[in-house]
DNA sequence: CCGGATTTGTACGTATGTATT
DNA sequence: GAATACATACGTACAAATCCG
């Protein structure tokens, strides 16, 4: 099986532009030629790149960081995320974990990135611990 | 404890206008001024009610939506997602479970809403199964 | 430290396409 | 078919954060 990357952009194609420019940088970040904690070409860049505009670009980038694929510093630029170390969370008996998306609130406390959710795990107590989605993996504990 | 609900967009905050809009948004749902499986005013009436460009609101709306609080059908309108029954999901002992955003694949095949995040559950077979965050929470199971 | 260049964020406008009512 | 509503795509302009000489 190999991997066909798109390297252009067409405009007549039912697959939106934007969406076309999202297949074209997943590609590249899949395929090693963006690494984790590189920098994508700015959004001029890009939009000169493949002939579009930069609207187009900044609905792409959005699509990535919504899919937890990268992250966007203002006057900076936009990264590649690192895959952070993973850490055990203990799922005890007569407690339930559920997954979503964080509130604003949360995202700002917990300084989330876009596109990682939350667990949040409740006791029979009624008591609640939240943490970020990206940074631990629930395991059975009895 | 009360709450607040802003009612107008002062271009001249600090906050953007679009966060803004979707500051009132979400105190007109969270208030039950617009309940669950109802539609939000139009783009263009948010629009011509807070004195802000469709761009903003279409915004503010795209907030709502990554949080998981509202979903779009085009040519329909926004509505209210409403929350679903959830199902127990067993956390089997030497099995690993971690919540992330889905792949665009996933999120077409599973026909998920945006803001819906996926739970992964893998065996120490290397066996996965995914499913839909928001229709499961996970229990420890023996 | 300062100032300019670069880069992303916000905001608005216009136009056209597509889906639903 | 018409009206309504969201989706896409381009453009412009200015603000704000960062980077760099």
């Amino acid at each position: 099986m190999h991997i066909v990357i798109i390297v252009s952009v067409d405009p007549r194609s039912d697959r939106a532009v934007y969406r076309q420019v999202a297949d074209i940088l997943r590609g590249l970040i899949a395929d090693g030629t963006i690494v984790p904690g590189a920098l994508l070409p700015s959004e001029k860049q890009l939009a000169d790149t493949y002939g579009v505009g930069r609207d187009a670009v900044r609905q792409a980038i959005g699509l990535l960081r919504a899919e937890g694929l990268a992250r966007t510093i203002r006057g900076e630029g936009t990264q590649v995320r690192q895959p952070v170390e993973r850490r055990p969370v203990p799922l005890l008996p007569r407690t339930h974990a559920i997954a979503r998306m964080p509130t604003e609130h949360e995202r700002a406390e917990l300084d989330l990135d876009e596109g990682v959710p939350v667990i949040a795990i409740r006791t029979s107590k009624g008591h609640e611990d939240i943490h970020p989605a990206d940074t631990v993996y629930l395991v059975a504990k009895d």
